[in-house]
DNA sequence: CCGATTTAATCCACTTTATGGACTTAATAT
DNA sequence: ATATTAAGTCCATAAAGTGGATTAAATCGG
């Protein structure tokens, strides 16, 4: 249910609008915001002060337009004092990024464990440590710590990761292991909220992360379509060819038996050892035959199931992330003709074919953009807990 | 962006609020209301005569539960006053409904016609003829059209018809050729909208319309899912079968090609006369084996293209409605092995497969639901204009 | 059968928030 | 130097919800 509007929440809310405006306009006036907004000078003044002692937003010198008439100051987001926690759970590494409010990257880290023979109450153990690192880190810097979010590799339902296959872990409740506060979801879904802020990603897109799965992330409107269990997005078990070979899912023929990573580089000839996608791109770039047919059969089998789920979720624009962005150069062209030939009457525009700017930090951008993002739809809490001193008594 | 809100969006949304619960709850106090609403008491007090004065809610006796203390007068949804219409193209007829606020269907027509002879401008016209014909009626039983939906049946994208290749119609700028106030929108999401409302629909699920073509509506959070063009849906086109029989859409292998009514009534031998549904009915009635095995066939497609949508799209439950309804107790089978068995390892539980209560009225019913629901949603313009007479002056 | 208790609905003074016009400030134009 | 224009602030007012007091209408207990 939509809920109730009181003078407090009414506040709250025109705050987050406020807020929100000066995110998407960049460095703007009290003046515009008004304009904008609808609300009243007065207002927004009102609410721009708060946001200014809240450490959200500082003024950024005379807005000097050549008209004439006096100038207006500008304002613009703060990167000072409000930061969230991105953290990621990878195959042989953890990772952590401190993003401030205006997006930008403030802290960096990044530390080896081998995830596949740890267990879960290990690694998060690590995980922990790592996230105590960062926020103390972060508040010596004068940050603070809005929130964080964890990227794991694989589907999320409510804090329950149902399986994670290059972790070997099966049905682990993260949300209950944490010993801190972080909000758990899948990486895929993460990366493509990177992409959506921090990339060139445009509002309305699906986001392919082609790992050892393939998932993907669906953004319709600057927001994420999860389904009814938040389990939308499993790109890699779409069907392909219904007879074809027999996957983990169960099934049979699942685009990842064609297009995974260990499907590619089986087919390229490096499968078995401990050869990966490093090795597969020299052979690309030196022109081996058996390379570059493994990349075309990936590529069609990628567009064939990208075929049905533009039919069913009518994506703008298609980004490849994952291993599939290095090896955009030799996957693109099949992947296109493949989308072409099979909807050409069905649509105007086929959706445009794009490879993720984000390398493999866009899962960890995500999460913590996520944060960020929560905070300026809703910066109350922030604005009241974050006055300095008792308030006027 | 979140619109800013003021004193008088903020009684709009209440509004909203309330009477959404009101809808909801059934009969209920308006203790009742505040208690849920978290609005206090005066409010909702203040709010729910508004709505009384503007017909939308009427007392409906006290409600006496057994306990003490003075019983509450607990109010509903009034049918008297507000009602929507709700309008659809067929291959051979044209449909209309009127319905009440409380979702009881108070008109209904059908007008033959041969929409695939007529042209667009022809159909248009006749149609304008039951839009009046049914405004007018209702107004004599002393209702007020509050808007109306067409339902189409082909995908739409800002009143503008892609292709219905029932109708033989391609590339219709419907919005701008109707001569009277209709949102236009595909038969298959509004069918879906249906099922949610006048069907046992719950909050999150896949509505499969199986016509010629076959569409889909998916509902997640009691709301349509249209993608970023609103094309989204289009289950008749996943793709089944990569080297499968050519399609009209371009591709090859898609499930129409399989399930929709053509194939299926080939696959059964009936093709190329005028034979249709009710006669595959009595085969299957009779045991015929060529229907049978059609149906299977049919089945086993459908199960596959469902299969692909669930990894994507994370329905609750599948709702097969339009042929598949009848055929449900030969498909139903087929549908379901094949969606376990290849669902097996990836979940805890298979979507529901469900059938649809609803007849062919699904869109028309779904078209006039709409307006109804954004009524409920947002009665503001209602409640003001609503008033008799000259307000207190 | 009557008073005590309990809950519903309304009344009224008050708080919160936004509004809108007046006022001040700081630029450009003449 | 003065007029004009636009930005930002101030202040009285309006709109809407709050919360406690009050009235109304039931059941419960003796």
């Amino acid at each position: 249910m939509t809920q109730a509007v009181r003078h407090d929440s009414m506040r709250a809310r025109n705050l987050g609008v406020v807020l929100g405006e000066v995110r998407r306009s960049g460095p703007i006036t009290r003046a515009a915001l008004a304009e904008i907004t609808g609300l009243t000078k007065t207002t927004v003044s009102k609410m721009v002060g708060d946001l200014i002692d809240a450490g959200m937003v500082t003024e950024s010198g005379a807005l000097r337009d050549g008209e004439r008439g006096r100038p207006g100051t500008a304002v613009t987001l703060s990167g000072e004092r409000v930061a969230a926690l991105g953290l990621e759970i990878n195959v042989d590494y953890l990772s952590a990024c401190v993003v401030d409010l205006t997006l930008s990257v403030r802290l960096r880290y990044t530390q080896a464990v081998d995830n596949r023979t740890a267990s879960p109450v290990e690694t998060l153990a690590h995980l922990q440590k790592l996230f105590h690192k960062a926020v103390d880190e972060a508040r010596s810097e004068g940050l603070s710590i809005a929130g964080s979010t964890l990227a794991v590799p694989g589907p999320v339902d409510g804090g329950r990761l149902h399986s994670a296959p290059n972790l070997g872990w099966h049905d682990v409740r993260v949300g209950e292991l944490l010993n801190f506060p972080a909000a758990v979801d899948n990486e895929a879904n993460l990366a493509a909220l990177g992409e959506l802020w921090f990339g060139s990603g445009p509002g309305d897109f699906l986001h392919v992360s082609g790992e050892i799965g393939i998932g993907a992330g669906l953004v319709v409107g600057g927001a994420l379509f999860r389904g009814a269990r938040g389990l939308a997005g499993e790109l890699g078990h779409v069907i392909v060819s219904p007879e074809g070979p027999s996957c983990r899912c169960g099934g049979r023929g699942c685009l990842e038996q064609y297009a995974g990573q260990e499907a590619l580089l089986r087919a390229a000839g490096l499968g078995g050892g401990p050869a990966g996608i490093p090795e597969l791109l020299e052979r690309l770039h030196a022109g081996e035959t058996r390379a570059l047919e493994a990349c075309a059969c990936a590529g069609q089998a990628l567009g064939i199931a990208l075929t049905s789920a533009i039919h069913l979720t009518d994506p703008g624009t298609i980004v490849l992330g994952g291993i599939f962005a290095p090896l955009f150069p030799w996957i693109r062209d099949p992947v296109h003709e493949t989308m072409t030939a099979r909807l050409a009457m069905m649509r105007h525009a086929v959706p445009e074919l794009t490879v993720s700017r984000l390398g493999g930090d866009a899962a960890t951008l995500g999460a913590a953009g996520q944060v960020i993002h929560r905070v300026i739809a809703d910066p109350w809490t922030h604005v009241v807990t974050g006055r300095t001193g008792p308030g006027p008594r």
